[in-house]
DNA sequence: ATTAAAATGATAAATATTTTACATTTCAAT
DNA sequence: ATTGAAATGTAAAATATTTATCATTTTAAT
């Protein structure tokens, strides 16, 4: 019980109020997209604020050789591109749909509109950008620590956190070795060991975790970080 | 000039009015720190905002076997401590002064006052926490992409910014060594490979870079993520 | 049902990294 | 100036990862 993964914090749209949730999705225009269909490309700059109303998106960045470097699986209720809203920046990462995806999208107008009627809106935003901070900080922990094996888990783990299914995170071993910064052969090694531990099914395009707690449970032993005590 | 490294943002403290950071100063107690000493313990609930005073402060999480992982370097101006404030979780890091270092600690009463005077504090805030999200993503791909001499570099550079001192990096190879996620053996060797390039100086616990723009250059050239075209 | 494209499975040689061990240098305290 | 602790420098064997191929399985489209 000690991880900090574990603190799996609720998706942005769930933690506003439900009328404020309701103002932003009347607001927001829903645009639909096919599986792999591009959503935003880096380098954009039209600013906006887009949340999965349903399916997922895989945000990450093309390398100059075409391959993808995927950073995150956002599900139902998580958003993105704050980042083009509070900077005057372009977009820096490409979005694509994972399957048949649903998103709001949100003009900068409408949500300058809103986020002036709601000053709660402000802590809320805060709240999700540092506990999304706190998810890059622990993944780069992981990254840097961990072998290989309790790696592959500990973010399959992290990922159906934020894939919206509990039980099937769909992508490619080749998306996602290059997520854990090794090759597919030798994600492909500990994929085949984690399945013989029963916590994984490799699928075609997917992995399975039947029953996540079991792999919460193993994440949890072996990739110990000093616990933090909760109730200090 | 391509690369989201630099993108080279301003400390927390430079990005606001010069009468709100005076104000923020002058709310905050001044405390003085000696080499190695400890800021901040994960763990901690207390909230709080600090900000470097003069000095730097070493960011990161002691290993169960007592071992260092840095996550960051902050210099002067730079903040800490916003998790505290806007989740009501215990600090997940630990920090420590490297070398004398001066901190202001404003508490939570004095920072809600002026936060609540300061409407145009929570976009700064906002701001910073999303270039820190966007900092934090370059590590993790170059992190996972690139190989370790190029890795270094890029790293040393990121430092370099936040860090204060433009020519100095303090640190000992141990902790930049995990910090990039390898041991000091292989950290020694590229470190050599940079000095022969003339792109850095290995101390004594430090690392000296002579001329930054040199280093901006190389990790330019050989760090290549796909060219965001900013002008557009 | 057949087929082609996409994805996974698997192997071996080449390369990179870690582990382990010990030598050397630097710094700060006497 | 001397000394001990802390940090860096280096080397070789053991291990892990990548690279380069090719075979097999799965899926979706005809």
């Amino acid at each position: 019980m000690s991880d900090l993964l574990q603190l799996n914090s609720p998706a942005f749209l769930n933690l506003l109020s439900p009328e404020l949730a309701e103002q932003i999705c009347t607001a927001a225009t829903i645009v639909k997209y096919g599986d792999g269909q591009l959503i935003h490309s880096r380098g954009e700059t039209k600013p906006g604020l887009s949340i999965v109303r349903s399916g997922a998106a895989h945000v990450g960045v093309y390398g100059s050789d075409g391959t993808f470097v995927m950073t995150g699986l956002l599900g139902p209720g998580e958003c993105f591109g704050e980042f083009t809203l509070f900077t005057n920046l372009p977009r820096t990462h490409d979005v694509s749909a994972a399957g048949n995806t649903e998103i709001y999208q949100l003009s900068e107008p409408a949500f300058r509109r809103i986020y002036a009627q709601h000053p709660e809106l402000s802590n809320i935003m805060m709240s999700a950008s540092l506990m999304r901070t706190h998810l890059l900080l622990e993944m780069l922990d992981a990254l840097r620590r961990l072998p290989l094996l309790e790696r592959a888990a500990k973010i399959l783990l992290t990922m159906s956190y934020t894939s919206g299914s509990e039980h099937t995170i769909q992508c490619r071993q080749t998306d996602l070795a290059y997520t854990l910064g090794v090759t597919r052969v030798s994600l492909a090694k500990v994929l085949k060991q984690l399945a013989r531990l029963k916590l994984i099914r490799v699928g075609y395009g997917k992995i399975h975790l039947p029953q996540r707690d079991l792999l919460e449970q193993w994440v949890d032993e072996h990739c110990d970080t000093t616990p933090l005590n909760w109730a200090s």
